[in-house]
Order: structure tokens, then C-alpha cells, then sequence
DNA sequence: ACCTTGACTATCGAATGTCGATATATCATA
DNA sequence: TATGATATATCGACATTCGATAGTCAAGGT
């Protein structure tokens, strides 16, 4: 099946937050979502309506895969993990890219020197 | 009225894009519409449909203000200009720290060094 | 004169994405 | 035993984005 994104377009926030969660390692649906919230000090809070949907549509997409030990999973054991694919990880770097070119474009900002309150 | 966003969280990338390209200065919608397009390299295309509602909505939120002038509209000239209102340039400036920080928490992405074709 | 193309604003409906609430179950702590 | 944190999951409402379409005007070519 067609993949559901073209290559070089920019990808929906929520997705490009948890890729980028994921490229500090292999990590569970919950422990994304605090990683967001955390990593943006509170700016960007993710809830479990946007986590799991979002993470099923990364798996669709292949770019990431789960990587739970079922044989783990038949105690009290609820955890998903979930890694970055070769391609979830070419993804992310190339949104990376564009972000930072970006925000090199607007390195110097005019005529802002104070932000008032 | 409530501002419809609440003060610190991430805007809609639409709304992002046309606030980063007004930090250019002043300019009408058409031209913004290609701005996006062409100071991405095509990246990130938008279209009319997205274009105008954005507007509105950054209108109605106050983020930006017509500038155009009524006098010159009598004729053939169709444009509206706008313009960031205090509250928009705050805001942009904002977001694009935000990209700031996270951009520099990803400096150094760890195991990459090849993207794979 | 005719036709096409690009500039420019505008609206519509469909598709996609996001949010908040709710549900369910386990475990730790008070 | 009640409360709150962990953890996954789904639902419907809402917000956002996209693509198509439309209309007007000006400019250029044939």
C-alpha cells in the first residue's frame, strides 16, 4: 500500500512530537506522553486521545514498530513499546532539518528588542 | 473576548507560517500564500483554502490587522494588506523560540550519520 | 477580437488531526 | 479502603487543513 504521506512534506505536530520523543530511545505509549509534556516544559501537553490514535497511524505509516516482548505481556505487565523504524528515523531527521532551517532564517529578528508583558 | 488561544501553547502551522512570513513586513495574501511556498522550497505548500480562513482567524484573534488602503479599492486593486499587531510579532517571536529550543535539544542526534536513500 | 494565463480574493465540503471525557484495570500509598 | 498514579484504549466533538471551484481583472500572444 502507498505510504499516506509524500516525502518531504511537513507531518502533523503530534506525530513529529513523538518521533522526536522516540529518538531518545525505545519508550511505552504513557512514557511518551509525559516525555512530551516534559521536554517542552509544560508548553505542549499531549492526552491519551491524541497518543494512542497518533501511535497507531506512525505504525500504518511504518515509521516506527512495536517492540513489547508478548511473552512479558500475559502478567500485570500493560506496556507497548514502541522504536523508531530506519525510515521513522529518517523522517525525523529530515524534520529536524527543516526546522532548523527555519529557525536560521529568522536567526535575526528586526526591530524586536523587548517582549512587552 | 477571550483571545481564543491560550497564552503558551503552539499554534496551528498554518497560522505559524503566515505570522513568520509577515515578520518580512507588511504584505497582502496572495503574495504571503507564495511566500510560504517559496521560502521552504516548496515544502510547504499553501493553498487558498487555507490561506484565507488562516487570515481570518488571525484577524479575529488579533494577531494581525488589515493595513489596507479603502481609497486605493475603488479601482482595479484587489489586495488586502496586513500587517503583525504588537500581540502578533509577540507571539511569533515566541513560537520561533520554542522551534529554538527544540531545535537545540536535538544539536547532536545520537548514532545518526547516514540517511539511508 | 479572441483566448489563455496569471494575479487575487473568496467560499465550500470533505478529509484529517486534535482534544477532553470516559472506561477499565493494576498497583502503591495513605 | 479510598485515592491517585500508571497504562492502554475508544468515543464524539471540535479545529484545522486541503482541493476544487468560482469570479474578476490585466496582460500577452495569435
Amino acid at each position: 500500500m502507498m505510504p499516506r504521506r509524500s516525502a518531504n512534506k511537513p507531518m502533523p505536530a503530534a506525530s513529529l512530537n513523538l518521533l522526536l520523543a522516540l529518538l531518545d530511545g525505545e519508550n511505552h505509549g504513557y512514557a511518551l506522553m509525559r516525555l512530551v509534556d516534559e521536554q517542552s516544559q509544560g508548553s505542549v501537553h499531549m492526552g491519551p486521545g491524541t497518543l494512542y490514535g497518533t501511535l497507531n497511524r506512525l505504525l500504518g505509516d511504518g515509521l516506527i514498530v512495536e517492540t513489547t516482548d508478548e511473552s512479558d505481556r500475559s502478567g500485570s505487565e500493560r506496556r507497548r513499546y514502541y522504536k523508531l523504524s530506519q525510515e521513522g528515523e529518517r523522517v525525523a531527521v529530515v524534520e529536524l532539518e527543516r526546522l532548523r532551517t527555519l529557525v536560521n532564517r529568522f536567526r535575526t529578528i528586526p526591530s524586536i528588542s523587548r517582549v512587552p508583558t
